[in-house]
DNA sequence: TATAGATTATTCGTGTACAAAAAAATCTTT
DNA sequence: AAAGATTTTTTTGTACACGAATAATCTATA
């Protein structure tokens, strides 16, 4: 044989959970209706609307997002009048966040579509296989850190 | 009750499959043992190792990347001295992708290292469970456009 | 063969994603 | 109480990710 080519990127997982992952994002953006609103500012208002008030960082660690980039959705978020932040009384160096009305408002709406974007993304597995899925998707998401 | 929230972000799919993806790119990072080299410029050089030589729009749709990205990605590997670009005589439009030695020498080194990071990524599941994730995942991953 | 339509590559703008560093506040330990 | 370590937030820099716009080129067909 002249070359051995026996890593087929097609089967990595690596690749494939980025694709899996950017068809995602599609069916999200077509469904949630709303085009300037991202999957991770959905996910900030979900915890917010979930928790009442958190701290920014808090936030970012229930969501995944680290503070870099925590920092920029919540900006945006309060650019676009979704949410108040005010410093905590008790730790000045923490910002705490809050869905105002308006956010709230928002929120309980689009949520209604959260099942369904789950679905569409699914939709290529029976119900059987979404199960399965889910439960190893789960094993897999869970930061266990390798050192520390 | 107070309020419905039977919606869990934890449980849905597209947050976890982030997570997932967030989580392989750290075990990326980690075993590929060069700072410099992405999981998608990764990507890149072994597909061009497959195939010798390709268009820059080809290779994006090869590695599902869009045009945009795929210059940015090309524009670093050639910055690095990894791959050369010249304009097909054929079809004046089109730039012609190839490694050259450093990135043939480069790629030929690092993919050995490619089993280990998936063997990583899907380290929390069982033989049994990983080969039905990843065909699973296949499905998932497949670009079945809604509309067109 | 002229031209409408499609394709290729580039550029721009916005939004993740994260490392690294800085600044302010807080906590720990002696 | 003060030094030292830690936590929270912000900023900077690099790299995806993709929609939209543009210029150059190619293709198909009227």
């Amino acid at each position: 044989m002249v070359t051995q080519k026996d890593y087929i990127l097609e089967r990595q997982a690596g690749h494939l959970l980025r694709r899996a992952h950017q068809r995602h994002s599609l069916i999200f953006q077509e469904y949630i209706g709303d085009s300037q609103l991202t999957p991770l500012q959905f996910a900030a208002l979900v915890k917010l609307r979930d928790l009442g008030e958190v701290s920014q960082n808090h936030l970012g660690r229930l969501t995944a997002m680290d503070a870099a980039t925590m920092q920029g959705v919540i900006k945006r978020l309060a650019a676009r009048g979704l949410i108040e932040r005010r410093p905590d009384p008790n730790d000045r160096r923490r910002l705490i966040l809050s869905l105002n009305k308006e956010g709230r408002k928002l929120i309980e709406f689009l949520i209604k579509k959260g099942g369904a974007i789950t679905d569409q993304t699914l939709k290529p597995l029976t119900p059987a296989e979404r199960k399965i899925f889910l439960d190893l998707l789960v094993k897999l998401a869970r930061l266990n850190k390798v050192s520390g």
